[in-house]
DNA sequence: GAATTTAGATGATACTGATCATATAAAGAG
DNA sequence: CTCTTTATATGATCAGTATCATCTAAATTC
């Protein structure tokens, strides 16, 4: 059946966030084009009027995990009396972030699944990842743009691994520890 | 046709091995039980006849994969005229290592796929976690044991996550500088 | 409000992949 | 050297999965 022109948008963007969701908590594999559709409330079939493939979707929903994970820490960095960087960890490496990864950080999620994939997914991944160097350096401490450009970096680079190994040992405690880690040592490289 | 006692058991090693690889390269669901068959040079049908089940291979292949991947620390903390941390870092962070997912870290090939699957194959990659977490502190700075943990850790997290990111970006020029970033910070974070 | 367009539904196709039953030929036991 | 065992090979099954052709009913358009 024939739905409105705005339905039909309507449609497409909740496609969109249903598969930057699934697809973070399963993995691309472990989500199909009939899953996603299914989770809309659609058939599988309606799927082609919308993209072009599963590739063509995937690609789009990474860039939209990308620019809602972004917009969420550029929010917390304004909210809070803490050092934004700080606000940013918090959130970051909260436990409600590390059992929530359909709604999370994208790198997190998918970052090696993402390392696998082709073309189109790749270039929107490295746009979400430049965007989110750069919001991270604009609070990151150091001298000179270029020390905070480095420092920025690291700094997003242990907060993905901490998320990484704490989501992938199956140990709460040690899982924990892990957070509890990272953000005392993003905490000392910040004086 | 059959084939020598220890013929069969060279061929489960080379199984595992070449799972091992193959799953780092590709991730799980990017690799079939016949493309190792294949790879290892035996047919499909064969393979109930070593493991149980494609998890059962998964889990043991991530148990090898970070036996592999701690020794090669080990060994790189021993050699070398640098401080043994800086020795584990250069190696880690080299474009060597981002470009041979397959034969690297377990963490950084595989982590957010580990974080997906169940039972074994989370407590084999546990296992492995908490080795290098250990191997990590014997060598991280700090006054207390607490605080060696605690450096080890983050130390450990910022390494897989500046290969995560080396590996997903489209920009060799982005990806050399991440991993320049993290061991620039790991040095200075050294003092 | 009739004619036309089209979003989504139905159902088919062509693959792929995990698992298993059975066959076979070679190893190991006697 | 024969008999038994068994590691692999062959081939089938069953369940998914991406993609597409076709249909239909509702939304636009005139």
């Amino acid at each position: 059946m024939r739905v409105s022109r705005e339905q039909m948008a309507e449609n497409r963007e909740r496609i969109l966030d249903t598969a930057a969701t699934l697809f973070r908590e399963r993995g691309f594999d472990g989500v199909g084009v009939a899953d996603v559709m299914k989770a809309v409330g659609l058939t599988h079939g309606g799927f082609y009027g919308h993209f072009s493939s599963k590739d063509d979707l995937a690609a789009r929903a990474i860039g939209r995990a990308f620019i809602q994970s972004n917009q969420r820490a550029a929010e917390a960095k304004a909210a809070g009396p803490q050092a934004p960087l700080q606000a940013i960890a918090d959130r970051y490496l909260s436990p409600a972030h590390r059992d929530d990864a359909g709604h999370g950080c994208p790198v997190a999620a998918l970052g090696c699944d993402i390392a696998r994939q082709g073309g189109a997914a790749r270039l929107a991944a490295t746009e979400g990842v430049r965007a989110a160097i750069k919001g991270l350096s604009a609070i990151a401490p150091g001298e000179t743009a270029e020390d905070r450009r480095t420092s920025a970096i690291a700094s997003y680079a242990t907060l993905v691994g901490a998320l990484v190994l704490s989501r992938m040992v199956d140990d709460e405690a040690l899982s924990d520890e892990i957070l509890a880690a990272a953000k005392t040592e993003l905490q000392s490289a910040q004086e």
